[in-house]
DNA sequence: GCAGATGCCTGAAACGTTTCAATAGCTGGT
DNA sequence: ACCAGCTATTGAAACGTTTCAGGCATCTGC
């Protein structure tokens, strides 16, 4: 049933090394044996065996590529713009879904490095730094996406959330807006901490107190959680209700934008949104959303570029923090002034 | 550097077949005994080869899973449901997307035979049996997603395409609407060509003409297309331009809805939208889309589940044609009478 | 005291490659 | 004749597991 090499080299009248050549260093054989060879491979449908030259090489072709939630379409774009890089260098993507869980996260990172990956991509969730400089120091090579790390002792890439926080905020306060809110969680999440943290820098920076933002804790970044949070926002009366907010991510900012419109408040007019990660539904949406913009294509390939780049010569490489910078792109939903 | 059974065993003081007894028969093995190996273990910090273990076993335990477009949250939610119920089985995945590329498609059907996969999910790319029925017999168990084959050479899990059309445009012709649209392409698409069919019998049965459908091409199913065809229906004189519009997919009604929002034609008063697919984003729009809900989660784990039962026991494994059938979600964007 | 059973462990083969040193057959120069 | 330097090919070892047929003690029942 299975042939090998072994069949081939039977068949073709020739040893195994030599169909070894065939097919990885043609160069090396005559150009009529290497027909012959060639017609017997397609005759008996040979199939290489990958797990043996796995073994044999001690590497495999592979990149883990390990994200915290491939539903978002964040991760979605990362994940292929960090495919397309690392096909070009030769290997292929395994990719996995974390879902915000460490044991799910370990599972993967133990499967991982059984498989001899060339090296892993990991949108790490918090407090997992253990099972990674393990599994760094046995020698594979690890890239944090969307994390800094705190030693050089591997690559990361990632954006710069605070100045991203600031950004929204600082432009809501440009509108005139003074009664804000926050609106993401769990704050465990470094992502959500950051975002915040750089809304409160800009409030300080104007001269706000911190009292100007409501915050609204949700359990999630999800389309529901923002709907949940909209419902929140709209049960406080209207002195207190903010003018604007700031989600933590679309995804949150979508769902509150939905539930706003089923009640009938305008956006922008009664409030102005802004969300973060500019998806592609945000720019879709009905009331076409600002955001603050990641470079997710260049966060998926400038990972993949380091990581192809430490497999493929490990004692010359030098690890890199690259930080990106994001970008606030203004769009309807926040595009007006504050309410009379 | 790297450390093997072999290393592990001298540490230890027994024979390498006992080390691969603990990690893999541990009651065959003394107590004491086990624990010796196991310290061992830890203080080597082993890792176990799993290319050598596949090499042995002939088969690796992943499954390979090849989507048209991850891109889309319905192949993400389709992907997301096989991976847990593979992981169930103790199966991992690997995620390819051929991006409706036939050569993509080729590379990624390649690699994982040679990687000896336990089996395949593939969303196939029109016109690309050949190589599949090769890979079938050679052994390696495939399950077509998302569209039905011809023979019962193997495993199918779809929905009923034709039957989704049918209740889309039903629909839209019990609320009273009489000029239609249908957006959706290229036809070469099977899934788009039998959501039209569908349209096209639901019109036939109610004794409407086809001319009552103007049909817009789209090049891809995204939303960037579907807000070029918002154009096309706007630029339309106000008699001719279609009352209600069933989109392919909730990507491109997402694209329609938005543009129609910009232009003021509003939703659905002037014009009745209906998607495709469900996706969460659809629920979550600003004027909610109706939308033909597929179940994509059973799609995706009834997949999954098919193939790993064949993996796991070819001979006696009857392949099966699953189809569902999808159910019509009819949601504010659709729900209204003709204009006047 | 002995046959057989039981429990624990091991040596060696096998899985399908790649690679390296070795061989064999040339050509052409001396 | 012989050597040097090619080109084309090959045998065998190695990669790290798993498995299977024993082997050697120690026990059980007679």
């Amino acid at each position: 049933m299975a042939v090998g090499m072994k069949e081939v080299a039977a068949h073709a009248g020739v040893s195994v090394a030599t169909v070894s050549n065939v097919l990885n260093h043609p160069e090396l054989v005559a150009a009529g044996t290497r027909q012959r060879v060639q017609r017997s491979i397609d005759a008996l449908g040979y199939v290489r065996n990958e797990s043996a030259r796995q073994l044999r090489a001690g590497r495999s072709r592979f990149i883990g590529l390990l994200m915290l939630d491939i539903g978002n379409p964040f991760f979605t774009d990362v994940a292929l713009a960090a495919e397309a890089e690392a096909e070009a260098a030769g290997y292929a993507v395994v990719l996995c879904d974390s879902r915000h869980d460490v044991r799910r996260e370990h599972r993967y990172l133990e499967l991982l490095e059984e498989q001899r990956v060339g090296g892993i991509l990991v949108s790490p969730v918090d407090g997992s730094g253990g099972l990674l400089r393990k599994i760094r120091r046995r020698g594979t090579p690890i890239v944090l996406v969307d994390r800094v790390s705190r030693s050089l002792g591997e690559c990361c890439v990632a954006v710069d959330d605070i100045m991203g926080g600031d950004l929204a905020v600082s432009h809501l306060l440009a509108r005139g807006h003074r009664r804000l809110a926050f609106v993401g969680g769990p704050f465990e999440t470094r992502q959500v901490q950051d975002r915040y943290d750089g809304a409160v820098a800009a409030l300080a920076r104007a001269g706000h107190s911190r009292d100007s933002l409501t915050v609204i804790v949700t359990p999630l970044l999800t389309l529901d959680a923002g709907g949940r949070a909209g419902e929140q926002i709209a049960a406080l009366p209207r002195t207190k209700r903010p003018t604007a907010v700031f989600c933590a991510n679309d995804l949150l900012a979508l769902g509150l934008l939905q539930e706003m419109t089923r009640r009938g408040i305008r956006v922008p007019q009664d409030l102005a949104i802004v969300g973060y990660d500019d998806i592609g539904f945000a720019a879709a949406a009905a009331v076409p959303l600002s955001s603050v913009r990641q470079p997710r294509a260049e966060l998926g390939s400038m990972a993949a570029r380091l990581v192809v780049e430490e497999a493929r010569s490990p004692s010359q490489h030098r690890h890199r923090h690259v930080v990106f910078k994001p970008e606030l792109v203004v769009r309807a939903s926040s595009n007006s002034g504050v309410p009379c």
